[in-house]
DNA sequence: AAGAAAAATTTACAAATGATAAGAAATCAC
DNA sequence: GTGATTTCTTATCATTTGTAAATTTTTCTT
């Protein structure tokens, strides 16, 4: 299974064939391994990434454990975003959990289109917004329910997540340990 | 100590005169008291306000108990995301915890000027990221930080909140009990 | 200014989660 | 396929945070 550029751009804001060409014609595809650490927090990244296939984790360093705060598959964009909001560096570090097929498109030339083509920056603009709620929501449910509940709804919702990802990564992305973790599924056995 | 609507704006995305006039004749002006509830989450917010003067917090309800989970000021822009976003329910009510004066702006005539005005399309992708980057960004120091951490860094920079809200939003806001806050508090002292 | 109401604090106890360490299971590398 | 390495689980104990109730403090109303 995997995710045409094309599709990709239209789940995001619908383009006229010729807005998507501009964007499209700008993009290549790349091919990396798993464990590849596709961006650092210690470095402006100046490319935007779309997966084709694979998957792959955010997370950021706290003393000497990570913490992973997001996962990207087939269809989602993969950014730095302070690097891309603010050219600055990032607090994330993304990891490829799996060989993966990825397209790649170059910052500063987005942001040329942002300004020349309006369908471009509404893409742009619908992208902020559909990131920013998926955020919203995932810091809300964070408050409102316990490590418990939000690994059942998890367990419901994105039950491929489970399977393609390890514990650990699962546990730190529902903010607990993953010796936390295994109580939780012990006891739902 | 107030903001000019101009300011707010520009403060978001830089907008050329002609641009900002087209945005600015759709604001007007309300005044509204203390206590009122703005934004209310069983229907569909269909304007944008910006906080001329005053202090509004964005809270959800679990069973009987308030999250607060945003806080407005001065220059912030009061949206529910969801009805914005996506036209749909949102998650939040937003409750005005001072007498407030705030500049409102119909959602649907800012919808069409994204379809009309490329630079107030990139003002909308502006917002959207900047608001973007703050939840983010919130969302990760909640993971990465204690309770008592979370409360000293609020206390050094945003002294001024601490001030103006009561400590039970505060306490929300920080994802602990009152209790848990006096703890802290007593602690510090 | 006085009384009422709401909010904040304190205390005692319960529940959830974290830290550490040891063993079992799964995965990786050759 | 086998040994080495990493990950996951289990158990124990410590810490943090939650819950409930009583008390103090602050704010609101008249």
């Amino acid at each position: 299974m995997h995710m045409e550029i094309g599709e990709i751009l239209d789940n995001i804001y619908p383009l006229s064939d010729l807005s998507k060409e501009k964007l499209i014609s700008h993009i290549s595809e790349v091919v990396l391994p798993k464990r590849h650490l596709l961006i650092k927090n210690d470095r402006i990244e100046h490319k935007l990434y779309f997966v084709k296939k694979g998957i792959v984790r955010a997370y950021t360093t706290k003393d000497d454990t990570e913490i992973t705060f997001w996962f990207g598959k087939e269809g989602d964009t993969v950014v730095s975003m302070n690097s891309y909001i603010n050219q600055q560096f990032g607090y994330e570090n993304i990891e490829l959990l799996e060989d993966c097929t990825l397209y790649a498109l170059s910052s500063s030339r987005l942001q040329e289109l942002f300004t020349q083509d309006i369908e471009v920056a509404n893409w742009g603009r619908k992208f902020a917004e559909l990131e920013l709620i998926k955020t919203e929501s995932q810091f809300i449910n964070r408050q409102l329910r316990s490590a418990k509940e939000r690994y059942e709804e998890l367990l419901s919702t994105k039950p491929d997540l489970i399977n393609r990802v390890q514990v650990g990564h699962i546990a730190s992305y529902l903010g607990i340990t993953p010796v936390s973790l295994s109580r939780i599924r012990a006891q739902l056995k």
